[in-house]
RNA sequence: GCCGGUGUGGCGAAACUGGUAGACGCACGGGACUCAAAAUCCCGCGGCCGCGAGGUCGUGUCAGUUCGAGUCUGACCACCGGCACCA
């Protein structure tokens, strides 16, 4: 062998991968034809975002699609797997800036240059629909979708918050804003109420969540982060009547609404607390110029939930009052920056002694504390100081009037229809979804078809004139949106009265975009319709693979957009995605150096020279200088922390194969995976050991068809391990998902055959089949070198279109099993049986061991426990 | 802060339904080949005790359930993702 191996030939992967895609382009291998007497499988991968070159977590999303659709295939599936451009977006516009470029080109040639890396892994890509969806022909329909929920009244127009960068003139998104300022003019950034188009999405929460049980094939942790988002609370609607002097301050007679999961402590307020926005924060800040300060403090505070939830608990006191609704007692009105304006009414009762955020508030601030709840765990009997967590159970009611004694449901129904009766509350379902602002205050995105007359009003751009085209020509400057001097696109006639009129420039959210594109797949050629019948065949899409970052917003707005289009008729489909896979991120090592100015310089893991000594003392220099570096742990890949990896240097050198076989062995699917130039070789070194066996193999001639009957017994045993890491591999890929443990049985299996005899016709024949079916197995994970092996095995056809192989049963029985014998539940000893022993003869075994006699002697034998096939345990 | 996840050798991980902890790979150590190196092949590789057979401890921490716990329950700690204008 090792004579024929100098003359075997090399395994050159930029060769074999040429050769394998031009056979698969010439071929239109991965061409997806609608045809309804074949089952099809729809698989997508999140479409990508244009940002200029593929990122590892580009390769990580597109290699599990791939081994997907390719297995999906090979088990006879019609098979779609798609791709397009998530194209419009921020970044564009800070490219644009920061060279001096226009969106669109920047965007159009990073496409160019994506989609040939692309093409470079061999994904089993349809590029016959690709499409981007910065295109009018896409956006039209994102336009035309748009107006037909204006009429239908589910989309609207009110104020909303935003971001305000008072130097630039510009409304900034949230990552813009950096510790409270704008990032290119470093000026405190200000909230500012302007108007904005949303799309009720509230009108489905009940159903968003009641269908989250259907979906079965979805990770369980995404269902309840979904679940959550849409936070549905059965409360109580509570009404706190105006005290006179604040009926005198608004000038009307009115009440103080709020809403409570927690009725049952209403005689344990003592105070009620509204946003900074409130209206009355408004009124009695006219009044109270120290409170107008601190109300404009507070709204020039981040609107980032994350920061008004960790932000220290601040308030001050409005000087008006209300009524409490059962005990008429004359409880203040403050306002306080933990109540969200966005959630229910913008206000709260506090009940000090039963609300976390409440009690710090009140001892802060020195209002009254007044427990009304009793701790059936008898956890508590007071609740003064300090908070504990058991304060917020629920109990019994106390020390509340006539409402004494009861436990929490009987307390919310007793206290609202008391209320009722008076009619200053009622039962009421509140949810923390809220509607989805869609209104974006910049140019590179699909423009909202309104356009805005002086007599008319807004008047929606009639269909006849859609698309209302974005031009591609502008060059943002970070002072507003270029579109507002564009007169070219902000002129033009009102539809309604045709007096000269203004467009409006806004744009619509990205998530717009990424909300319905697998359904526009079947059809992108299509340009009278946003979908049509091939819609019906493809839908819904049968597997989604996609980053875990996206588990939330993403897929609940793809899921509530599929129903709008449901209930206008253009789909007859509830749930888009019957099966989902979310992949964990791609990270690496962070290194850092922290300058005299206090600024952090990062360096690549590459530039760095990073050792641990036996002693485990750790070393990290920088090879530029010698000098240390800050280690900065791992995290995700990013251009920010400077540890990002070019998958194309990966590519040019080792091959699209080794990048894929690392992405998909070092980590399972849903998992972080830690990268790892030493585990890449590993890759790299596993490809080139299947490529000389198949080559070794082969230059000895072919071998004939194994005779199952004429097997010696190490034959057979080689032969039931070829059969049972296939049967593994195959629920491995298709049921589990966990391509790291498909590729490690492969990896023993090639262990066993590089021991295997090959002196006799029988050895050469198990050998040839354990390739043949190693071949099949490895083709979904990397099919460039599968491709070729595949021939070089002696079969003329491509193996992509070959069928996923089945075991042989018959390999899969064993003569004998080893059983594990523990005493008191450690192992003991082992012991070989036949596979048809029964329960006794296995037990009468296990004590027969020499080792087990050793702890069982002289002791009394209480119980075996026999589990079959596997142990026994003898308890003494 | 809230919601979700993760935690196992020097490292990435495996153990799928409560039943042999560490498969497979990386790094490392030893050997073969070589003038030498690389590549390749073979062997070893959780800690401690023991010549060995074997023993003993060990899955973030602390408790619990069980004949038996990495796996189940409770409390806690650390790290990661999301929090509505990054996509």
């Amino acid at each position: 062998m090792s004579d024929l191996s100098h003359s075997l030939p090399e395994y050159n992967p930029q060769a074999v991968e040429a050769e394998a895609q031009s056979w698969w382009s010439d071929h239109d291998s991965f061409l997806a034809r609608e045809d309804a007497t074949r089952e099809k499988f729809y698989c997508l991968s999140m479409f990508p975002y244009p940002s200029g070159r593929l990122h590892m977590g580009h390769v990580r999303n597109y290699t599990i699609g791939d081994v997907i659709a390719r297995h999906q295939r090979m088990q006879g599936r019609n098979v779609l797997q798609p791709m397009g451009w998530d194209a419009f977006g921020l970044p564009a516009e800070n490219a644009a800036m920061a060279r001096g470029v226009a969106p669109a080109a920047w965007t159009l040639d990073n496409i160019s240059y994506m989609r040939r890396q692309l093409q470079a892994l061999g994904f089993a890509i349809d590029w016959s629909r690709e499409f981007a969806t910065c295109q009018p022909e896409y956006y039209r329909w994102n336009q035309w979708l748009f107006l037909r929920l204006l009429e239908k009244g589910l989309v609207y127009q009110t104020t909303g918050t935003v971001n305000w960068d008072p130097l630039d003139q510009t409304v900034l998104a949230n990552e813009q804003v950096i510790d409270g300022r704008g990032w290119r003019t470093g000026a405190m950034v200000e909230k500012r109420e302007i108007p904005m188009y949303y799309m009720r999405i509230t009108a489905y929460a009940d159903e968003l969540l009641d269908a989250l049980d259907g979906l079965s094939e979805w990770p369980e942790r995404v269902r309840v982060m979904q679940a959550n988002w849409i936070g549905r609370s059965e409360g109580v609607e509570i009404a706190f009547p105006f005290d006179p002097l604040t009926r005198e301050a608004v000038g009307a007679d009115g009440v103080l609404r709020v809403f409570t999961t927690r009725a049952d402590t209403l005689l344990g307020a003592t105070y009620c607390a509204v946003a900074a926005e409130h209206p009355l924060a408004t009124v009695a800040a006219r009044t109270n110029p120290e409170l107008a300060a601190f109300i404009d403090e507070c709204k020039r505070g981040s609107v980032m939930e994350a920061d008004v939830a960790t932000a220290e608990k601040r308030g001050m006191a409005t000087g008006l009052f209300v009524r409490h609704p059962l005990s008429d007692a004359r409880l203040e009105v403050w306002v306080a920056n933990y109540v969200l304006m966005g959630y229910g009414e913008g206000a709260v009762m506090a009940v000090p002694a039963h609300d976390e955020r409440d009690f710090e508030f009140s001892l802060k601030y020195g209002l009254a504390i007044r427990c009304v709840i009793r701790s059936k765990s008898g956890a508590y009997t007071d609740t003064t100081a300090p908070w504990q967590p058991s304060y917020a159970e629920r109990g019994i009611t106390t020390n509340s009037e006539g409402f004494d004694g009861l436990e929490f449901q009987q307390a919310v129904a007793a206290i609202a229809s008391a209320l009722e009766k008076k009619g200053l509350g009622q039962k009421r379902i509140q949810f923390r979804l809220r509607d989805w602002g869609i209104s974006r205050q910049r140019y590179w995105g699909t423009p909202i078809p309104i356009i805005h007359c002086e007599t008319c009003g807004a008047v929606p751009v009639p269909e006849d004139q859609l698309p209302v085209v974005l031009p591609e020509d502008c060059v943002p400057d970070g002072s507003g949106n270029p579109l507002r001097k564009r007169q070219d696109f902000l002129n033009c006639a009102c539809p309604k009265c045709g007096k000269p009129s203004r467009r409006e420039t806004d744009t619509m959210d990205t998530f717009v975009d990424s909300s319905w594109y697998f359904l526009r797949f079947p059809c992108a050629d299509n340009q009278r319709a946003m979908v049509d019948e091939r819609v019906k065949y493809w839908l819904p899409v049968d597997q989604y693979v996609g980053g875990i970052e996206h588990a939330i917003l993403h897929l609940l707005y793809s899921r509530f957009w599929t129903r709008v289009m449901r209930d206008l008729g253009l789909v007859a489909l509830d749930e888009p995605f019957a099966k989902l896979l979310t992949q964990g991120m791609v990270l690496n090592g962070i290194y850092f150096r922290k300058t005299e100015a206090g600024r952090l310089v990062y360096y690549h893991p590459t530039e760095v020279d990073d050792q641990e000594d036996s002693s485990g003392h750790r070393t990290v220099v920088l090879l530029a200088d010698g000098q240390p570096v800050e280690p900065g742990g791992i995290g995700t890949m990013s251009k920010s922390k400077n540890n990002g990896v070019d998958p194309q240097t990966l590519v040019d050198s080792l091959g699209a194969d080794t990048a894929r076989l690392f992405t998909m062995f070092t980590a399972p699917p849903e998992q972080s995976l830690e990268w790892s130039d030493e585990g890449v070789q590993g890759a790299s070194r596993f490809l080139k050991r299947i490529w000389k066996a198949v080559h070794a193999h082969v230059a000895s001639g072919f071998a004939g068809p194994v005779a199952p009957g004429a097997l010696n017994h190490f034959q057979k045993s080689l032969r039931r391990q070829v059969h049972q890491t296939l049967a593994k591999v195959s629920d491995d890929i298709g049921r589990r998902r966990t391509f790291n443990t498909a590729i490690a049985a492969v990896m023993e299996l090639l262990n066993a055959l590089n021991r295997a005899e090959t002196s006799t016709p029988e050895d050469r024949a198990v050998v040839q089949e354990a390739l043949e079916l190693t071949v099949l197995m490895l083709s979904p994970i990397v099919p460039h070198i599968c491709h070729r092996l595949w021939n070089v095995l002696g079969h003329p056809g491509a193996i992509i279109d070959e069928t996923w192989p089945l075991p042989d049963p018959s390999a899969l029985v064993a003569e004998t099993r080893e059983i594990v014998v523990q005493v008191n539940g450690k192992v003991r000893g082992r012991v070989s049986v036949a596979s048809t022993a029964t329960e006794a003869e296995v037990r009468t075994a296990a004590l027969a061991d020499g080792n087990v006699q050793r702890f069982v002697d002289g002791r009394t034998v209480r119980n075996v426990i026999v589990v079959p096939g596997r142990l026994v345990n003898v308890v003494v």
